[in-house]
DNA sequence: AATGAATGAGTGTTCATTCAT
DNA sequence: AATGAATGAACACTCATTCAT
């Protein structure tokens, strides 16, 4: 029970500061309103987080956690890597399109000075499992001999920039589209 | 005489919230700040800008526009597309390399929600030479037939992920590895 | 045991309560502090008192006599007044000495507008030991004849100043610089 | 007018904490409160002081030299020791009552934990003139050889003791007494 | 009796902006 | 045009105290 509300209440206060910053921005998003959002009071948020930049990192780190796994959930091994990349590209599109909150947050979390408050290390592990998936491949021949970090910023540059353009409705993506974008990325790794 | 003091002292406030905003970000910027970083007084800001946010918002259209010209500043129309388009893709990666404070800042402004007081419009006119240089490409069948838009943030999130790559210092990047890039992208796009 | 244990909390909390005072003032020495250095949950500090500021006067209180009750605890009223006297203001010295934390909590309250909380009558009846003590001997024409009032805050004024300079470091007092103190003080006050 | 306008709120700001903090103690004297007293907004207080710290120990430095000045500024060194010395002791105890605030704002804070805030070497600056005054007599074989640490302190202090009975209001003191209170003082640090 | 999560008023401080000079 | 002292609303955060368990 105490457990429950526990947790209740600090998930309330993480989805709070989610809504207002993907919303506002940091800096438009004071801690009493990120209260008042989760009908918590204010010093309460302090029980659970020592700072505001401690609780945006702490959220960036779950998100960014929720997000790649996601991406392997459904990851079917059994199935040739071409197949499974196709999945795991479009993936990573349409559950950013689903919670452009979250995706917004992230965004706006990696390219501001916050985050470098978190240690590379463990910005390092949160990538891990995607440099696992293509280096292998790279090293199956399957996939161009690219080392594997250029490869991951390339496939997540490309997919994140076309969230961007989807998100922006300045452009309504149809899934042919996607599929477009999908065989761009893969005629460009894929090796041969 | 005048003007010219008139242009140094915009100019300076220009730079010194350029340095403080890439190194610090918006909200650790205060204006005061910049006034001493711009060897200004606090108030003289106001003279050229109405606001921080305007200042902000003016420096961004600014560095937006000139980051663009570059990339085809140098752009041999006689050349062979895919030549060109090898030139365009790592004069991206260098000068922004080359240029970390305004890459990040352009980074960081358009990923907040700052963004959003640029109107849509002014915003399109700034890519428009990007726009117009890959969609000539598809007309004549050099490139797949992708809607332009895709094609744009194909690229440029390609790219811009690369640059944050080397940027972090994570990974030196070689100049192979820059062809590497330029190749995995070019495969992307190229038709047949 | 149940009685015990209940002297052993409020005992605990009276402790880290000095500690925490001594070291840091009263406006640094949160009750949350005090509660987590004396092993005890915030809420059970208010089982044993109404508020902070009535712990911190039942602290002093407390510390206060038990000061004044040492003085007098080794009193050996056969001996001629000199002597009595002089084992008074040496043991008044090393016992503050002795006891840091106690002399400074008492110090800094008794400096603060804290003191006003007490009811001066409490205050007067603390004291009162050293006024009988000194009054008496004024009576018997051993001191010399000055109000009983006057005579207390020069005899404790002067030996608190020594203290003082003794526990801030900046001068290592030998028994024989305790030795002049006496005596400057006995000079000062006795008769002929 | 640019400095007398900037001497005035400096010297406002000084008046205010000191009328708070002699009254109500160091925590219970907000900010907020110091400006509306001083006439001035709040962050105006941040022009002129880095912290509330900052302001108090500022502060405390001020009224200590003004206090120690005032002691020998009718000092007449052609006078034989014993009148100098009465007159600095009478003034000293006169000039405490005479400004109660100062006198209680100036004991609260050299017997908190504050005045170690304050470089040990500025704090032997402040009392500099005492100690010579008094060493220069034990030189003269005027005073008994004591230490001179010893003998400040035990000057001061007795005379400490003396205004805060008198301040307690617990005991009006005459000027007879006032002479008693010298005397004993006196007796007690005088040679022969 | 004992807990400690929760409260929310209150604190010190910052900072975009103004305006008298 | 230029200054920078002054403003005061807004902020992050603290902490004495309460109360359901």
């Amino acid at each position: 029970m105490k457990n429950l509300k526990y947790f209740d209440k600090k998930e309330a206060i993480f989805q709070a500061m989610l809504e207002l910053i993907s919303k506002y921005g940091f800096h438009s998003s004071p801690m009493s309103e990120v209260a008042k959002q989760a009908n918590v009071a204010a010093g309460t948020i302090y029980h659970y987080f020592k700072s505001k930049d401690e609780l945006i990192c702490a959220l960036y780190i779950r998100l960014r956690e929720k997000f790649v796994d996601n991406l392997f959930k459904t990851d079917d091994s059994t199935k040739p890597f071409k197949e499974r990349f196709r999945h795991f590209y479009l993936q990573m599109i349409q559950e950013a399109i689903k919670n452009p909150k979250e995706f917004y947050f992230l965004e706006q979390f990696s390219n501001s000075p916050f985050v470098t408050n978190i240690p590379k290390a463990n910005l390092q592990a949160l990538d891990q499992p995607m440099y696992d998936f293509l280096r292998k491949a790279v090293f199956t021949q399957v996939l161009k001999d690219i080392p594997p970090k250029i490869l991951v910023a390339f496939v997540i540059g490309s997919a994140t920039s076309i969230i961007k353009l989807q998100l922006s409705g300045e452009f309504k993506m149809t899934s042919s589209d996607l599929e477009l974008a999908f065989f761009a990325c893969w005629d460009g790794i894929r090796k041969g």
